[in-house]
DNA sequence: ATAAAGCCTCCAGTAACTGGAAGGTCAAGC
DNA sequence: GCTTGACCTTCCAGTTACTGGAGGCTTTAT
């Protein structure tokens, strides 16, 4: 199938999908007009992208994982760690997430927020420490 | 002051703080030798940036902020809107990230994860559903 | 005098696409 | 047979916010 086909099917834009054939995750072959032309597989290898990617793994691990999805040889125990690992970061992200949160509503409360120009938001970016 | 002094009293990387000049977010005085040269309210506003990075504003977000900080008739419920906007998208992602981590964690769980090439993440981020 | 540290500019690279220009191809309708 | 529009191609540039490195001054310390 063309191009515009197997974004339909995969979920991914026409143009990330050229973008993966140029990194060398995906290559299809072609039909005789230069066409870009998508095999079943292939259309399997572009969800499993996505997929991987709405699940947080850059497109180094994807790399990866596709290479473990197509060795029949792998051991599971190699993709659990990978899993487990990007928890991991995940769960780091969400704390650092959480502290920016809780310092910006901390801030935004102390801030009377109406015409006046007297902010301690300002004040304590700008380490005149208010609060 | 010099770059690496300035360097030092923000907090920012040297070459941080050259592209906050390149794109015109601190412009320093040059010395007669072409030395950039950061006065004290350079560093006050490189400090400035500094802490708004950390509190998740973008670079632009940042300028303007830093336009509102000497900006003596601004209104503090500008500023307030701001950061109550931003605690919103903290909140967007960290909703995000929650749900790819309890996604992972559940396939990484039901991953026995030994020797054997039968991995039920790489089939389920496949889209053949085993759970 | 010399070596190290610090400064300069400019160029390139990162991650992962996204947008747009200029142009070839194909299917449908008249 | 011709046109129109959708779809395809390549190539180039831009995004975010830096970061690294080369090549070359200037200053400081020994």
């Amino acid at each position: 199938m063309n191009i515009g086909n197997a974004s339909e099917l995969s979920g991914l834009p026409v143009k990330t999908i050229r973008y993966y054939e140029e990194i060398d995750l995906v290559k299809p072959a072609r039909a005789e007009n230069g066409y870009r032309f998508y095999s079943k597989d292939d259309v399997l290898y572009l969800n499993f992208l996505n997929r991987a990617r709405k699940l947080g793994f850059s497109v180094s691990e994807c790399r990866l994982l596709l290479s473990l999805y197509n060795d029949t040889e792998r051991s599971s125990s190699e993709v659990k760690t990978l899993a487990l690992q990007k928890v991991e970061t995940i769960e780091a992200k969400i704390l650092e997430l959480t502290s920016m949160k809780n310092m910006l509503s901390k801030l935004a409360q102390s801030c009377h927020g109406d015409n006046r120009p007297d902010c301690p938001i300002l004040d304590e970016i700008a380490g005149k420490a208010t609060i």
